[in-house]
DNA sequence: CATATTTCTCACTAAATTATCACAATATTG
DNA sequence: CAATATTGTGATAATTTAGTGAGAAATATG
């Protein structure tokens, strides 16, 4: 079950992951209406949870614009008082709303309970549970890494570029969507500063590091 | 499952009696706020379905009251617009709720989200017994610590800390999430708190505070 | 309702991490 | 092979983060 969290408030969007992760739905975010809409043509999801007040493009027209081509459910999110007429006079089908301040358990009752209406099965991300490969381990839960039985510490950063490089081992990843996804769309640096953490991250692992392979004119990928 | 319903209409509480005891779950019935709290000191119930106006004492401050010595889950029935704001701002966790007019099937959807949502918590969760690692000892139900046979005295922040982080063990914790369950959702203060009590924490466990480890840039785990 | 305890925030410090740069090393191309 | 492009890497400055003591605020206790 794949849910699109879009609200410009982090906070928000990180406290709904976090619910809707330990139920098991896997999270997307965007900030904006405009990311939003973008995001909905790479990918289906199941629920929309769309904040109304947003820079850019507001949760009404982004929806708006979604539902000319698909017809996900929507929950949308709203200040106290803000829009609240509006959204019952609101000519496109909204499928639930919530007031915000909300509470995290409200939510989540409120999505299991739309989408119990269209219900369908997931499957299991591999970012739990502990990725081996000869005598590398990796513990996504615990965040802890081992080369031959020996605890190796990484920084943060460390562990994430391995994770990433682990959950898409076998494919080629450009500087760009790496910083786009282990750094974040808000981090707005060299893309050279990836280089300089292969380096570390290849120094902390040992003889593995020649498993992350440098990808010419493109950027690297980890191969088993 | 047994069930109470609360509401001042006996045409609602006949409705949803039909539809539970369909479903196998014993039914009782209260007519107002008082009746309520008496009942509940009767009987545990599974979950309580509370309207929220009512004669004589309302569905709040019932729900107040009973919150004192159980933690039934309620589901609160409200009509639209009545007192709309307050169910978000009240500080006493509701479960969920549902507005006036509702469909008995989608109510009966929530009681059973509810319900195995609150099951899944008991099992997950090994608050029950004793946890025993080396000379700590942490007696989950008499809520007391031992430290190579020496009682210490943990303030409750820090024995539910403590709790938490043993509960998952050897799992990386994140402040928020951290605060989310220790705090509970409805906490909003910073996130570094969650650095003084676990400094405090230390302190208190003595020699095994090295058990609690500090997962940069993400919160803390306890390892074995 | 005064006192004690607990909880939370803040400010400061020390330490770890990160990003960038410059240059070296290596690969690619004509 | 020389010229060019790309990646590797050491050094370092800037930034971020965690530990902590002090004290305010909230809560419990008698």
């Amino acid at each position: 079950m794949r849910i699109l969290v879009v609200d410009d408030e982090e906070k928000i969007r990180h406290v709904i992951r976090e619910y809707a992760e330990f139920e098991g739905y896997k999270v997307s975010e965007a900030k904006d209406g405009m990311e939003a809409i973008s995001k909905c043509k790479e990918e289906d999801f199941d629920i929309i949870i769309m904040d109304i007040m947003m820079p850019k493009l507001d949760g009404f027209s982004a929806i708006k614009e979604i539902r000319k081509t698909k017809n996900t459910p929507v929950l949308m999110l709203s200040a106290r008082g803000e829009e609240y007429d509006k959204l019952f006079g609101f000519e496109i089908g909204i499928d639930d709303y919530v007031v915000k301040p909300f509470s995290p358990k409200e939510v989540m009752a409120r999505i299991n309970a739309i989408l119990s209406r269209s219900n369908k099965k997931e499957e299991e991300s591999p970012t739990e549970g502990k990725y081996v490969y000869k005598g590398l381990e990796v513990d996504m839960l615990a965040r802890n890494v081992y080369v031959d039985g020996v605890k190796k510490e990484l920084t943060p950063k460390e562990f994430e570029l391995l994770q990433y490089l682990i959950i898409n081992k076998n494919i080629a990843l450009s500087r760009e969507k790496i910083l786009n996804e282990v750094w974040g769309y808000d981090f707005f640096g060299e893309d050279r500063t990836v280089d300089t953490h292969v380096k570390m991250l290849r120094n902390s692992i040992g003889r593995y590091r020649d498993n992350i392979i440098t990808v010419r004119g493109m950027g690297y990928k980890f191969e088993e």
